[in-house]
Formats: structure tokens, sequence, C-alpha cells
DNA sequence: CGGACAAGCTGA
DNA sequence: CAGCTTGTCCGG
């Protein structure tokens, strides 16, 4: 995976060349053109530089160029890289015949398509081209695109497992993936957790050249071998960057969404509710969207796939495909939800005493416990209830002496909203004194990992305890518990509750389906929450229906556009926006700014009404606001506010 | 972004 | 006024 923050053309790779690219003193070739060389415009790899420049590129490489074409040029006495986005224009405020030459024609780059859908997604998300074009840009230099269309290799024989545990709701998959019905559409496909995909894959190559995303790479990986030995032609990103240009199936991380496909008639997003599909520096642009828009104007099938279909998703696609009850039922594994207010041990305890019998006969066991601190739950002392707002909808914090709710503002004493007990109870602990605790309860012992930590747990450890990443560490578990589930759902988030469903679609690929002996645990002082009702029924749909009205209250995506103003300028910002909005405010009477909210952030909302795109609309204003001096972060559908 | 160049500040 | 910092401008 390239990390992006790396510049292209890092000349001791590529190049033999002198470490400073700088030419020194050297004669820039600024000639007129002769007969066979084109005018070129280019983009430079330079951050803080959005222009576009018109440079000469002589004939011997006339045949080489290409929108998308990855140059080095002399930009203002430094030797730069860039992309080329036009050829054979007329040159713009200058005269063709004081055009520089280029210096190189580095590598094959990204197709005309993907630079069309690249400069949708800049704008989308409104940030600069350079840093989407370089997702979309090969890893290492190529320098000609494999022509030929390779054929199919013949099948090895196949090995028949494709993973272990997976549940078979292969024949309905793809049943619904190859309809006639899903045929230039993009289709939300609703499987159980650890559904085998393969099969679907495997069906939808026959139809033409797909391309796969996935939210992270080790299951790229993965899926890629599973179809390898089934026969099939895949290219794994980002290291088989070219191999889409043959045809075939193009496989990989969200930056796969930018490879070729030289004839592109599906696209399928797995897990398309993760949110690693969406990049995390500005423009934060999300896989799952670029793969619909990509599809779209491909004329291609965009299969959505998840267990828990994100709201985007279902709002987005056309139709939705569910898994047949039983089958899904399957996949989601026996569940038990334990009411941390009514536990014999208090609700001060991360550990039940139902969680420490399971634990006791499991061999292996995932604990999770998201330990930020920011938002601190207050819990009852006398009735061990979660202090909330007064419809209960929102939790509470300590704030100034007194209770505040970070989400609707809402304030009171002290004062707890069920029992009128006074004194409250702050809940917080660690996951290095609870992974002790528990160490000392089990007479076992107990890794602890979190995040940061960067290495694997400790492998004599058969219990992890440890944050979300615990959750990432293992593929396998008897038993995966949330101690305090409440961090989640409760979070201060207008996504919280999808988060908090997306982690116990992670856990429960991890513990298997329902015949399966594993057990999902979750203890939570709300035991009523739509969420851990949609998980013990295996049905995300219970979810569903309430959170999209809320949401569609509330008028944020996918019911509307949202953005995330930050940084120094912020304020700034804001001010220019709020005149922008003045200057007209029949055109932008949807539009509302909310905030400052803590530390200078600000949101713009955009509720949608009517057919209109409400993040067009987003995109005109931001566009329309001038930028101050200072330091500004936009985040276009910014996944955590 | 990063270089060039000008204007401003400092010390003796 | 050399020597250094800070600010502004600009790129084909």
């Amino acid at each position: 995976m390239s990390t992006g923050s790396e510049r292209l053309f890092d000349p001791g790779q590529f190049e033999i060349a002198p470490p400073s690219p700088a030419p020194t003193g050297a004669v820039v070739d600024r000639r007129a053109p002769e007969p066979g060389d084109r005018i070129i415009r280019v983009l430079p790899d330079v951050s803080g530089l959005e222009r576009q420049f018109d440079y000469r590129c002589p004939a011997r490489w006339a045949d080489q160029v290409a929108v998308g074409s990855l140059v080095r040029f002399d930009l203002n006495r430094r030797r730069v890289a860039g992309w080329v986005t036009e050829v054979d224009v007329t040159p713009t405020d200058v005269d063709v015949n004081d055009l520089v030459a280029i210096t190189k024609v580095s590598s094959v780059g990204p197709p005309p398509d993907v630079m069309e859908l690249a400069r949708w997604a800049a704008r989308r998300w409104h940030g600069r081209l350079a840093p989407v074009l370089r997702a979309a840009s090969p890893p290492r230099m190529i320098g000609a695109r494999p022509s030929s269309r390779a054929p199919s290799k013949p099948a090895d024989p196949p090995d028949g497992s494709t993973g272990v545990g997976v549940i078979d709701d292969g024949d309905w998959l793809v049943a619904a993936a190859v309809s006639a019905e899903a045929a230039a559409r993009t289709t939300c496909l609703e499987v159980g957790p650890g559904a085998d995909v393969t099969p679907m894959l495997e069906a939808l190559q026959a139809l033409g050249d797909c391309l796969v995303v996935v939210p992270d790479v080790r299951r790229a990986g993965r899926l890629a071998g599973h179809l390898r030995r089934r026969g099939v032609r895949v290219h794994l990103q980002p290291n088989q960057w070219s191999g889409g240009f043959t045809g075939g199936v193009v496989i990989g991380a969200r930056s796969a969404v930018w490879a070729p496909v030289a004839d592109l008639r599906s696209v399928v997003v797995l897990d398309e509710h993760d949110e690693s599909l969406q990049e995390e520096r500005v423009p934060t642009w999300n896989a799952r969207d670029v793969a619909v828009e990509r599809a779209r104007r491909a004329g291609a099938r965009c299969l959505l796939v998840s267990a828990i279909p994100s709201l985007a998703a279902r709002h987005v696609a056309d139709r939705l495909v569910r898994a047949p009850r039983s089958v899904q039922r399957h996949g989601w594994p026996v569940t038990e939800v334990i009411d941390r207010r009514r536990d014999e041990l208090g609700f001060s305890n991360l550990f039940s005493s139902r969680l420490v019998e399971m634990l006791r006969s499991a061999e292996t066991a995932v604990l999770v416990l998201n330990r930020t601190g920011r938002a601190r739950l207050l819990a009852c002392r006398s009735c061990g209830e979660l202090v909330r707002t007064e419809d209960g909808r929102h939790v509470m914090i300590e704030d100034e002496g007194g209770l505040v709710a970070p989400l609707t503002g809402e304030r009171r004493p002290l004062v707890c909203a069920s029992c009128a007990g006074t004194a409250l109870k702050r809940l917080q602990l660690g996951v290095g004194r609870a992974a002790e605790q528990l160490s000392r309860l089990l007479g076992r012992p107990v890794a602890e990992l979190t995040g940061a930590a960067g290495e694997g747990p400790d492998s004599t450890a058969d219990v992890i305890l440890g944050t979300e990443a615990a959750l990432h560490a293992v593929d396998r578990s008897d038993v995966v518990a949330f101690l305090d589930f409440d961090q989640e759902l409760l979070a201060p988030r207008y996504r919280a509750g999808e988060q908090a469903l997306a982690l116990t679609a992670l856990a429960a690929r991890l513990v298997g389906g329902r015949q399966a002996d594993g057990r999902l645990v979750i203890q939570t002082r709300v035991p009523d929450h739509r969420v851990v009702k949609a998980v013990v029924a295996g049905d995300p749909g219970r979810f569903v229906q309430a959170e999209a009205a809320q949401r569609g209250e509330l008028g944020f995506p996918p019911f509307g556009a949202l953005a995330e103003i930050s940084g120094a300028g912020a304020s700034a910002y804001a001010a220019g926006l709020t005149a922008v909005v003045d200057a007209d405010p029949g055109r932008w009477s949807t539009v509302r700014l909310l905030g400052p909210r803590r530390d200078d952030r600000y949101l713009i909302s955009n509720p949608a009404t009517g057919d209109d795109d409400p993040w067009e609309l987003l995109a005109e204003l931001l566009e329309a606001v001038p930028r101050p001096k200072q330091r500004l972060r936009i985040a276009v559908d910014p996944p955590r506010v």
C-alpha cells in the first residue's frame, strides 16, 4: 500500500539522479515547437500549488504522453513531477514559443476515465486534485501499458475450503449479483457476517472485468488467493497496478477503486459500511461513493455488500436484496446481553459474573474496552442508571459543576433523571488496569492490546483485552465481549449507532455463525437500544428504520450533506461563509452553519430537499467562500462528528 | 511548495 | 552596512 505521504518519483527509487533534483544553473529547454512536438497541460505534484501549466512535449515522446501520464519538468527553478491533464492544448496566457519542454515521461498513469473520476471526487469532497491522483497512480513507475489481453489461465484444482466456518449463502448471493436486474444499477446486498463471497466474484468475473474493493489489504490478499486457486485472473493492488489494463479481476483496499480496469462490467465493494473505506486526509473521499460513481459512468453493475449495510448504501442503491432470513440469522452468533445495571458484582465492575464464567470455559477470547477518556460517562450510585437527558435519548457528562448533553446542549444539575439520586460515579477504567484485574480473576494471562502498540498480541495469551484494535488482531475467537458497549453506543456522534453496529459485525465474524460454539457478549446499561436488539435478532433491519428517521430529522448524511471546518482559520472561513450566504439567501436557503463547537470547529449542514443533490450545493458553496490565510481543514462527510 | 528578492531589524 | 530574519510573490 503506498503511504501517500511520500512523494512520487523519489529519485533514489526510480532513477539514477543526484539527491537534489533542482538543476542548479541548468538551462531550461525553452524553444519554439518543432514538427511533431505536442503541447500538454500538466498539474504539478506540489502541495500548495493548484495551478496547471502548459509545456512542450518533444516529438520523441509524443506517442508516450496521454492524459494521466506521469511526467517531470522544470517549474520555477525546481524539477518537479506531475500529471498530464490535457494534450494538444492551446496555451493560455503564454506564447507557444515560450513554452518549456518537459524533461521526462516517467510512467503510465491513471487512464482517462479515472482522471475524470478523480476530478469529480476532488470537487465532491472539496479538496485538491493532486492527492486524489496520487492515490490513483502506480506505486512504481511503469514504462508502457501491457497491451495484450491475456487469456485466463487454466484452473488449478480448487482446494475446496475457502475458510473456516464460513456460512454458505453463496447461492442466493450469486443469483442476486448476476441477475439482469442488477445490470447497470447499484444494488445493496445484505449478507450474513462471514458470508463467503468467492462464488459471487467468480460468477461476476464470467460476465466481464471486475473491480473489487475491500476495507483492508489483508482481506484483499486472502480473497485474491482464493480466486487464483479457482483459476481466476486476479491483479492485487497496488503491486499489480497495471494488470487491470489486460482485464480480469482487480482487487485491493480503498485506493484500488482508482485502479485501471480494461472493460469494467462490475464494481463490488465488500463491507461497504467500513470506515476504512474513507480516506482520512483531505479530500476525505470514500471508496464506496467513488465506486458507485465509477460504475455509473462505466454503465457497470455496482454491488455494495455488507452484513450491516450503511444508511448511505441503502440510500444510494437502486435496490436492496437481503439474504434469506434463515441464512442471515445463521450468520450472526448467539449473543448474550448483560445488563450492567443489574449485575450483582456492582455497576462499576467491568467483568460480570456471567462473563467470567464464560471466560473460564473459553479457550480464546477477545475483550473490547474503548478507553478514550474524552466522553466520560456518569452513572448513578443508587440505581446504576446511566446519566441521561430527561427523554433518555442522549448521555450527559459533567461540565462546570453541572450536567450537559454534548449533542443537544441540554443542561441540568448533578442529579439522576430516573431516581433523583445525587451521588454520581464516573465510569472510567483503562485497558491496563482492566487486564490486570481480569488476569487475577481468571488466574491466567491476559494480553493487553491497544492500537498504538503496533505489534501483534502476546502470542502466549489466549485472552486479549484491548481497544477495538483487538478485533483486528486475531482471525477467530471463542468469545468476543464488549465490556462497556455504552462507550460506543452512546458516544456523542451522529453515527455512533452505525459505528457500534460495525464493531458487532467484526466481532460476529471472529466468533462465527449461530451453529458455531462462539459467543458474542455485550455488557451494557441500555439493553433495549436498537443496535443491541438488532444484533440479538441477527437482523440489522431492526436498527435501520428508527435510525434513518432520526437521521432524516437532523438532515444529516445520507439525508443531507455535511462538512466540518477546523483549524486556525475556521472562524474566518465561517465568517466568509456567512457573508456568501447572506449575499444570496435564496440560493443557500437550505444551508445551516452550526458552531462553533469545542475548539473552534464548525459544521456546515445542507439537508436534502426534493431530488436535488445536497452534496452538489455544498460543493458550490465551499467553492464560493474565500479561504483565509491561516490553516484550515475542510472535511466533507466527516465520519466522526 | 520552495526559491528569489525586497524590506526590516540588529549590532558595532 | 553586512548578515540575518520575515514577508510577498510566482511558476508555463
